[in-house]
DNA sequence: AATATAAGATAGTGTCACTATCTAAGCAAG
DNA sequence: CTTGCTTAGATAGTGACACTATCTTATATT
């Protein structure tokens, strides 16, 4: 197909889709002649992934870029792949000290491994719970940490049947992606549950 | 204090804290003469809430001049409050049908509660995930409920302790402010996981 | 009296993500 | 075969956002 139709086809303007080329984030089209290019599926379904990104997880353009690099070329291992990703995704904290993350990594078992961007995002996520005048302490650290174990362990179950290219697409796009589901649905069960107390006034 | 130590203690310009106090979302000093206002704590205190929302949780200055609106004047209630608060959160969607976040919402058996922000949102998660190539089935759905359910619903013990505006504001902030956290947790369980399995080929 | 500092208003800046215009060259219809 | 339309690719411009700098006036301070 020509740009048009990949316009038309994929709701974004053709003066965008030639943006994002030049940007290196979308592959140009098989030039058939000086003024001809042509598209194909894969054009369609990396634009959708851009959209996807771009809009639904609102990551500026250029992390966008950093994952989709990831997905075209991966680390050595799906381990190194994961953490590059983790660190193109929000909160985007400077280096400073991680004594808070770390504390709670270590309060809850987990894998202290320093290279790891999701470190400096806890930190980051704690010191920002305590400015809004929140708490984060043992208790309150203990009772995340069950249910997000169980899901992330749920989570690895589908990659199992998956190709190795597919498990860092999957791995990559999934971490991104999945996040926002999570967090509609704790949106929702915190709604669900003061609707069906017996009392509202005491949330 | 006046705006210069304002300025220190909090670590933000003074030309800053004028643009806040402009914007609406920081009161003005008590003013003692044409040329000097008083500042205090409280003062400090906004100005942190205003930096953990906007920083760590990269919220576009209108979103949080919302949630701060919606502490300093609360609704009828709680509920409805909380409502407000998770509109102002992204995924940012606009108006669509709701066709498979309903499907989702009736399948775990939530409440489908219409004007709800979270509805949206999840609309728009389902969408994401769909366009970046990956599964949202009732299978996937199931896995994330549980837990999900399990962490709203500890969320919700430490409240029965505070006061009626405390809880207002504990479930505004909270709403908004614990998630960076359980979204790092999340990244860390993943990494946790595949860095003590006894084989890291297959992810 | 001279200097420094502050409040509040107005205008300017840098970044980001497009968006519009321009140039040269095919392609399609009459 | 020629007139007009479309396209590729390059360059420049735009609008929103979140500050940031300057300016004016007035009041502390030394």
């Amino acid at each position: 197909m020509r740009i048009s139709e990949l316009s038309e086809r994929s709701g974004i303007p053709v003066a965008s889709i030639k943006f994002y080329i030049r940007e290196g984030m979308l592959p140009r089209g098989a030039t058939t002649s000086a003024t001809r290019a042509e598209y194909g599926d894969e054009h369609l379904a990396r634009l959708r992934v851009i959209q996807a990104l771009s809009d639904v997880r609102a990551l500026p353009l250029a992390r966008v870029k950093e994952i989709l690099s990831l997905i075209d070329e991966p680390d050595e291992t799906p381990y190194e792949t994961l953490g590059r990703a983790v660190s193109a995704l929000p909160p985007y904290a400077e280096e400073t000290s991680t004594d808070r993350a770390r504390a709670t990594i270590e309060q809850l078992g987990l894998t202290y491994d320093e290279p790891f961007a999701a470190i400096e995002q806890l930190e980051a996520a704690i010191r920002g719970i305590e400015a809004a005048g929140l708490a984060w302490d043992a208790e309150t650290a203990a009772r995340y940490a069950g249910p997000i174990l169980q899901i992330a362990a749920a989570e690895l179950i589908p990659l199992a049947e998956l190709s190795e290219s597919e498990q860092v697409s999957y791995a990559v796009l999934g971490t991104a992606m999945y996040e926002p589901a999570i967090l509609a649905l704790r949106r929702l069960a915190h709604q669900h549950l003061l609707a069906t107390r017996e009392t509202d006034d005491d949330m």
